[in-house]
DNA sequence: TGGGACATGTAATTTGTTACATGATTTT
DNA sequence: AAAATCATGTAACAAATTACATGTCCCA
């Protein structure tokens, strides 16, 4: 998909700056873009030659001048369109860490159980991470019961992906070992 | 990562021509990538250069010819090196259904039951190919038994994900039950 | 006779990242 | 005095995808 989709979604909510959907997208769990400038903006310009949004600059003193972004009515059926008609995608994902360990056949067993500590380790960071911004409410408080289930939702799928995780290095322990005991 | 790593480890395991390391690529649910030429044949290219595979013209009546690559020392060593030495990195999980689901606050819950429903549809079908290439262990067959423990797990760890997924799905659908009978 | 498997490669494009550039205010 | 926050933008590069290009054999 595109970022394009993302940030028309987030003027959805409310009305925002470059700058404030590069914090936002830094800040969520589930945005997986890095918030890089130079996507941001050139998104933010096509949005504008689409008319899906239209930009208000407001000069402030003491502070650089901003651009405010509103979605237009144009644009709330351009999302709304999207959200139902694209079809569903299942989700990509990148575990490094699987393409490590599956070469580790010559290391030994000491070494594998090292990595999945330091794996465990990293996992448990983030799981900290998102259990703390959840917690926090951001970007979901003062919204409508049903809207803040949801946002409620999508932090609780990354915290349960990363959870699941770690169930898995467990059964890997135990594996390695159960093949420990019967070779010794 | 780089591919590169990727490709050296398929290597370390037998010798390999770019084809069979594409067909590896598409086939595998962890090894994320297209498996297009364009990064194979130049990865490839590169690994030779830097004296960690060697390569030998192969060729074949009635048939391209075809040059199979094989790893160094040196590569060995440097594939052991990165697996230990490289600092593990967390999955990064990109879900674009995620994205889909935040903007759907304006929505009616039919249409969000949809979404979920197209959701748990598609991901089921790709368990179902996970859990089949796992049964087959192509590249997992004959292989010792600690190196088979771990690719089994390798397979595991993606069907884990998804069927995770699938519990995710069904904690939506409870909450969005619970509010619209508190609604109503 | 048309498509798929085998086999290697290139071109064009999209997507995404890091780093650069500027400049004022506020915090440490 | 240095670093962080606010604010917008560009340049250079890296990573990845789709499509193009060529050619044989085998199967339906």
């Amino acid at each position: 998909m595109t970022i394009d989709y993302a940030i028309l979604g987030m003027l959805s909510w409310q009305p925002l700056t470059g700058y404030d959907i590069k914090k936002i997208i830094q800040e969520s769990p589930f945005l997986y873009w890095s918030g890089n400038n130079n996507q941001i903006y050139k998104s933010l310009v096509q949005l504008l030659d689409n008319n899906l949004v239209i930009n208000e600059t407001k000069h402030q003193e003491g502070a650089p001048s901003k651009k405010i972004y509103s979605i237009t009515e144009f644009g709330i059926k351009e999302l709304e369109k999207w959200i139902v008609d694209t079809n569903v995608e299942v989700p990509e994902l990148k575990k490094q860490f699987l393409i490590q360990l599956s070469w580790s056949g010559r290391l030994e067993v000491k070494e594998i159980e090292k990595l999945l500590l330091k794996y465990e380790t990293e996992i448990e960071k983030y799981i900290a991470m998102y259990k703390e911004e959840q917690k926090r409410e951001k970007h979901f408080k003062n919204r409508p019961k049903h809207e803040y289930f949801i946002w409620k939702m999508l932090y609780e799928n990354m915290i349960m992906s990363y959870e699941n995780e770690l169930k898995w290095i467990e059964k890997v322990r135990d594996g390695l070992l159960e093949s420990h005991v019967k070779e010794g």
